[in-house]
This record gives C-alpha cells, sequence and structure tokens, in this order.
RNA sequence: GGCCCGGUGGUCAAGCGGUUAAGACACCGCCCUUUCACGGCGGUAACACGGGUUCGAGUCCCGUCCGGGUCACCA
C-alpha cells in the first residue's frame, strides 16, 4: 500500500464510502432545459440581514422564472457564532417577504427534499468521504502547526506580496508519514489541507452571471479544508454541497469574489463541474460622503425585521428590492401596475454590478405606490394585523368600530387617483388622529396671513351656517357665501390677480375651518372628514376652537 | 501593501463607437385645485481626471485618482 493510501486510513479509519458512492445517492437533477437550481445558504446568526433578503430574492426570483428549484441550506459550520433559535428568525423573515424555499431547511429542524441533509453540521460524513479521497490523490494532507505557528508565519510575511500556508512556508506539507504517525500517536490536534497544484504564473478565468469575466492568479494557498474537529471551511462544504445539491448557479454576496480562485480549484480537485456564479453587490449606505456596506450594527434598517415593526408592505421591500436589482423592474411596473411580481421577468444580467446606496426616501416613494393601490379595507386589515403586535392601543381604537375606520381609510382612496400619503402602516395613527377623541390633539395654530380674530370671525360665522345635512356641493358653497361678508373671496384667481382687495380667499377660509375641525393644515377631503366625524363633534369641535382663539 | 471589482446628475440608473446623454426618486416653477395630495406640463443637474486608438469615445486601450471587496481552523 502507498504511503498516502495508508495516510488516508489513518485519518479517516472509519470512512467506508466512496465518492461514487455520493454521487449515486444525490443523483443529478431532472429538470427541464434551463432550469437553475440556485440557493440561500445564511449562516445562522439570529439576524436577518436586508443583504441577505436582497441575495435570497435574487436567487429565489432566478429559479423561479426558469421553473428550477431554490433552496435553503443553513452554514452552521463555525460552532462558536451558534444562536439558538436563529433559524426561525432567518426562514420567518424570509418567508415573511416572500422568498419560501422549495426544497433543504424549511423551519426549524425541518428539512424537504433529496439532497440532504441542508444542516451543514450534519453532513460531516459527506465531507469526510470527499477528503479522505482527496489524501488519496495527494491532494491533501494533514496539519499540525498551532494557532501561534500560523501567527508566526503571517508575522513573517508582512512583506511579502503573497501571502499564506502555501509554498516554502508550509512546513506541514513536507511531513512524513512516520513523523505523521508520531504527532497523531501523541494526539496533536490536526486540520486537514489542500495540497494545493496552482501555479501563481497561471490564471484562472470564469464568468459571472453578474460582473462579467474575471481572471485572477491561480490558487496556490494550501487552505483548510476540515478544522480541527472535522468540520469543513466554507470553502470545502461550499463545493462538496452545491455539487452534491446540483446547485446550477451559485448566488452569493460580491464578498466572495477574491476566493473563487480557491473555490475553483476545489471543483477540479473534486472531479466536479463548476457552478455558474453571480456574485451580487452589496446594498450600501452613506456616511461622511462615503459608500459603506449596510451595517447591522449601525443601521436599523440593516435588520429585516425594521420593515416589518415599521409596518411596511411586504410588497413595498419586495418592490424595493426587485427596482434594486433590475434597472427594467420600474419601467414594467408601470406598463403593469397590478400584476404581481412574479409575472416580472426577473433576469441575472440586468443586475447593477457595484453595490446601490440604499435611499429611504426612494423606498417610502415606492411603499406609498403600493399602500395608493389597495382598498381600504386592506389598508385597515393591514394595520389591524400591525397594530395588534405593535401598537396595542391604537389596535383597540381602530378595531373598535370597523366600518367607521375603514370609511376613514376610504376618504379620497376610492378614486382613479387614489391619495399617496402613506408609506407605513405605523404612520396611520398619526394620519388618522383627529378621527379619535382619544388621541386628536388640538393645534389653533393659523397660517401667517390669518390672525387669531380673523379666525374666530370666520369660525363663529360658520357654526352658525353650518348644516349636517349638507351634499358635498351645498357644503362648499356654504363655505363660498361665507367669504364676501367677511372680506374674502371665494375666487383664488381674483385673489391672485388683486391680493390686495382682499383679507384673503375661499382656500384660507377652508383652512381655518380644518384646523378647528382637524388640529391640521393639510388633510384629505374636508367634507369626508366633517361628515364622518358628525354633527355634534363638528360642533364641539367648531365652539372648542373659538373659544380658545 | 498584493490581488480583484467598480466610477454617467444629490440618489437609482439607461446607454454596448455616431443620441439634443433616456427614465424614476428628490428639488424648483407653472397648471389643475376650497387645503393637502394626486395628476399634467416644464426646469436645475451627470459621463472622475489625463493620455492614446479612431473620421468620430460615456462607450475600446493605458495611466492617475477615488470608492468597494478580500487576504482566518468566520462565513
Amino acid at each position: 500500500m502507498s504511503d498516502v493510501l495508508k495516510l488516508a486510513e489513518l485519518l479517516f479509519p472509519d470512512v467506508t464510502l466512496l465518492p461514487e458512492d455520493m454521487e449515486k445517492r444525490y443523483p443529478e437533477r431532472q429538470l427541464k432545459e434551463g432550469a437553475r437550481v440556485t440557493r440561500l445558504a445564511p449562516s445562522p446568526t439570529g439576524f436577518l440581514h436586508f443583504g441577505n433578503l436582497f441575495t435570497g430574492t435574487v436567487a429565489y426570483r432566478t429559479a423561479k422564472v426558469t421553473d428550477g428549484i431554490f433552496f435553503v441550506r443553513v452554514e452552521d459550520t463555525d460552532q462558536k457564532r451558534k444562536v439558538e433559535g436563529a433559524v426561525e428568525v432567518m426562514l420567518g423573515g424570509l418567508e415573511a417577504f416572500g422568498v419560501v424555499a422549495d426544497e433543504g431547511v424549511v423551519g426549524e429542524d425541518i428539512e424537504k427534499g433529496d439532497y440532504g441533509p441542508y444542516y451543514q453540521s450534519q453532513r460531516k460524513e459527506i465531507y469526510h468521504v470527499f477528503a479522505k479521497s482527496l489524501v488519496k490523490q495527494d491532494l491533501a494532507y494533514p496539519c499540525f502547526c498551532s494557532a501561534e505557528e500560523l501567527d508566526e508565519i503571517r508575522a513573517a510575511q508582512e512583506n511579502e506580496s503573497v501571502k499564506g500556508y502555501w509554498g516554502e512556508y508550509a512546513k506541514c506539507r513536507k511531513l512524513t508519514l512516520e513523523e505523521i504517525e508520531e504527532n497523531l500517536k501523541a494526539g496533536r490536534p490536526w486540520t486537514l489541507r489542500l495540497k494545493s497544484p496552482g501555479d501563481l504564473e497561471k490564471k484562472c478565468f470564469f464568468d459571472d452571471m453578474i460582473k462579467g469575466k474575471i481572471e485572477m492568479p491561480e490558487n496556490v494557498q494550501d487552505v483548510v479544508l476540515l478544522k480541527s474537529d472535522g468540520i469543513p471551511t466554507y470553502h470545502f462544504a461550499h463545493a462538496v454541497d452545491d455539487h452534491l445539491m446540483r446547485t446550477t448557479h451559485v448566488v452569493r454576496g460580491d464578498e466572495w469574489i477574491s476566493s473563487c480562485p480557491i473555490h475553483l480549484q476545489l471543483f477540479r480537485v473534486l472531479g466536479f463541474k463548476a457552478p455558474k456564479f453571480a456574485h451580487v453587490a452589496p446594498i450600501m449606505k452613506e456616511e461622511d460622503g462615503n459608500k459603506r456596506k449596510l451595517s447591522k450594527r449601525k443601521d436599523p434598517e440593516a435588520a429585516v425585521t425594521y420593515y416589518i415593526e415599521k409596518g411596511y408592505p411586504k410588497e413595498s421591500v419586495n418592490e424595493y428590492i426587485l427596482t434594486l436589482a433590475n434597472s427594467n423592474f420600474e419601467d414594467w411596473r408601470k406598463a403593469n401596475p397590478r400584476e404581481s411580481q412574479d409575472a416580472f421577468p426577473f433576469n441575472l444580467k440586468k443586475m447593477s454590478i457595484s453595490g446601490a446606496l440604499f435611499d429611504m426616501v426612494k423606498f417610502n416613494d415606492v411603499s406609498k405606490n403600493v399602500i395608493s393601490l389597495m382598498n381600504a379595507k386592506q389598508v385597515y386589515d393591514y394595520t389591524c394585523q400591525w397594530a395588534e403586535q405593535y401598537d396595542k392601543d391604537f389596535y383597540a381604537l381602530i378595531s373598535r368600530d370597523e366600518e367607521y375606520s375603514v370609511n376613514i381609510l376610504n376618504i379620497d382612496r376610492d378614486t382613479p387617483k387614489p391619495r399617496k400619503d402613506i408609506a407605513a402602516f405605523s404612520e396611520i395613527k398619526d394620519y388618522v388622529s383627529y378621527f379619535f377623541d382619544e388621541i386628536y390633539e388640538k393645534n389653533y395654530e393659523m397660517p401667517e396671513n390669518i390672525t387669531n380674530d380673523m379666525a374666530k370671525e370666520i369660525l363663529e360665522a360658520y357654526l352658525k351656517e353650518y348644516n349636517p345635512a349638507d351634499d358635498k356641493q351645498q357644503w362648499f358653497d356654504r363655505i363660498k357665501a361665507l367669504c364676501e361678508p367677511l372680506g374674502y373671496t371665494p375666487n383664488v384667481k381674483e385673489y391672485k390677480k388683486n391680493p390686495d382687495a382682499f383679507k384673503g380667499h375661499v382656500g384660507d377660509v377652508s383652512t381655518v375651518i380644518r384646523l378647528a375641525v382637524t388640529g391640521r393644515k393639510n388633510t384629505p377631503d374636508l367634507y369626508a372628514i366633517m361628515s364622518l366625524l358628525g354633527e355634534d363633534k363638528i360642533k364641539e369641535r367648531l365652539s372648542d376652537a373659538i373659544s380658545n382663539m
């Protein structure tokens, strides 16, 4: 028996299966031509980053538009980072925004599909089959270097252009079988390293679906494949898993580009066909004139839960993500205002190459559009859903009389040109506050051109004239009729022509009434508001205002 | 520092050698309008810089600068 064969047995005495057995166990998928298999491979940190959602959406859409498969694999190979209940948080967040896996981890400890297990921590045996095979082919070897020794190597390489465990620095690469046996016998921990066949003078190439052609020097580092606890590193697990799970398109953050030479080499030595790569640029944030990645620590909006807590509709988040991801999405949306997002022909090739800044203003605009398309009942239901969890007092208020609340939300909504002034359900409390005495805030601060005396005069006159039985036209005619006796003009144009001839115009008169009734200068249709509020409340608020002027 | 990637208005972006350099958000003006919105019309505003190649360069090449990523027994 040759030395490498002996070594393989020494290192992996219990591994009896061969790579061929794995190939048989996880056969190629029978999918229709062009169907893409994508995945999201989060590590369970208990925090769903907007970037994960973004990348996940891209992967999900890529699979969907080709009738392919999208699966979730949990990368829990770093035991130190494990967080309890994390999977639930991630999956819940993903699902809330419509990214639902066809296969893989679909719930805490619930898996679906024939290519599992989908928790990397449960795939140790599989990785070891390939690890052993690599040793047999003299493509991997055990390394006994301690953390201190590795630090020393790094320190010595300070001024070296190519760093890492390679060439002369790869001490353990030269160990004889006898030396290895000794170390093993002494119980020294070891990692398994790739015996990199790379050549610095050679280049490796790949054609990224998003970034295009990329050329880099070949990998020469003897990267760690198996950590001392026998669990694989990301690199090794990625190669084995994405091959065995038959991933066709690896969609991931572009921070992985620089490790592609490692990955490509791994695919080659393992005898796997490399998948296509699509490296997604991260969402950025501006700070002090510079761009930086959206940060979990500094930016509340980095957490997907932020949008849920603020009561943004999930469609809004999806719309915005699609807007950022495919630049033609907005045009498509304009042409198909009510079409489901699923109907959009998502295209990886349309992805932007560099990272886009997250624009809260634009996001809000997108969200306003989404909500403006809903009917009052839908807005009501969503608001209740949100308030029930995040603002119980308001929930009690708004759900007390559903019909009343729906009517409020219906003002200026059931028209061909609905208002676009609500971006999130959390804004509704303030938006409707004057309909509920409990949260209504008086405000009699008049616009600059109206003194309190003028306001009082208007309100007193109006209180006398006010008739709850009026229809909209009568209601407005009555306000107009009020104008002239008080020195205002019902005609705005006339006022503009000759502003000095009047105290103001009908708009000013309306503003005073609006302020007295709602405490606001800006509201939706005042007639509708007054009708809903009812005679008693109107009179009460008018009188109240008069006595406070 | 080495290796990658990128740089079109404030932001997101079309553009694939010849365009008056799209569009969206934001901003400003006008119109509509009882307010605010919505809507309509119009406006301000961009090819980082320097060299090439070419009849012609935002588009191709080189350099500079700037930004981002990465160089772990983390993913």
